[in-house]
DNA sequence: AACTATTTATAAGA
DNA sequence: TTCTTATAAATAGTT
């Protein structure tokens, strides 16, 4: 007998929790089906147990045809509103940017998990093909040629600078050695800090 | 009031369809989150009314999530891991938000090589163009932002070159000014080519 | 949308 | 699981 209202909360005891699963269970199927005679109307239920059993019913053919159904209808609300980041029109926001990029991402990923979840049709071995040459370009091209030339760019530019820095210095030693004591010509060019660079009065700041 | 037992088939009256849809869709999404909560169970349900609007609940996380449980547990596949995507040190800020963004492209690779990779999958050669375009765009996206970083630090240490080269200069005049006609130094920092610097007798080569 | 007479679902015990 | 039964919850028809 039922004594008081049920707390909305996971049943502790396994064996009243399997049993309330089995009762409720059958409940809600049934409630699905009734609403889909009565209404007219199609439904899909998936009921996946704490154990991982599958339950399911699908009131206007198979679950698949449901699935294409749900797909075709959200991928319209979830997939178009897709509009492409154009980074030069934010020169200075790259955190913005990265925003948005999580976005398209989460939609991205929303979008093909309906491709794939609920998708039509029989994918053939050359499509496989296509498809894995797609995801083979995609992982070279994060890792690409283009990526390692930059990086050897700045390496070349570090080099450079750390050869203009020796070259400085030895002028500077050459300046003070030759007129200690006789002529006082200041720093012409001091690395104050990491960042700054001090030439006669005027400060260079990266 | 209910006056007698309802009569489980389509409701002719199409007010009286109506209301009894509003009500039991209700009933029916609160009985399935209950179903889920007091047995720890993971439910999907999908309504369409008879006029094609959508209803829907997922209990756990995204309907997407329980379509691909539904799709793998259906299809009978297991999932193989994925190594991850290579790491590229950055020196600038927005580092972390690309790992994040590695991440979540691993991921979405998880997945896809799940999908792929179980050999069954169901696309249109339609839906393979709309993947095409949004993997197209992903990828531009991620490199836009790389790119962006790496561009910044190039420019960064070019502008240190510039005016590294700059103090040398102002240097190698003083000094040419001051001993102009009485002691020659010779060339202390010279710039032979766009790719050689040549420092007392040592030449450096980029 | 709110009300209420009934039906229906179901928790606990067996 | 299934049956029983006391009670809670859902809801059909009305306002």
């Amino acid at each position: 007998m039922v004594r008081g209202k049920v707390q909305m909360k996971r049943i502790e005891n396994p064996v009243h929790r399997q049993v309330t699963f089995c009762k409720r269970r059958a409940g809600l199927l049934k409630k699905a089906k009734e609403l889909s005679v009565l209404c007219d109307a199609e439904i899909g239920l998936v009921i996946f147990s704490a154990h991982g059993k599958l339950y399911e019913l699908a009131t206007h053919g198979t679950m698949q045809g449901l699935l294409e159904r749900y797909t075709k209808f959200t991928r319209g609300t979830q997939l178009q509103p897709e509009p492409p980041i154009n980074e030069s029109s934010h020169p200075q926001g790259a955190k913005e940017e990265i925003h948005v990029l999580k976005q398209e991402i989460g939609t991205l990923q929303k979008g093909l998990s309906y491709l794939f979840g609920g998708g039509i049709g029989t994918m053939t071995v050359e499509e496989l093909h296509v498809l894995e040459k797609y995801l083979e370009m995609w992982i070279y091209q994060i890792r690409s040629v283009k990526m390692n030339n930059m990086l050897s760019d700045i390496q070349t530019l570090k080099d450079k600078e750390g050869i203009l820095k020796a070259a400085n210095k030895y002028l500077q030693d050459k300046i003070d050695e030759e007129n200690s004591g006789i002529t006082n010509y200041g720093q012409f060019a001091l690395e104050t800090t990491n960042n700054t660079w001090m030439i006669e009065d005027e400060i260079f700041q990266f």
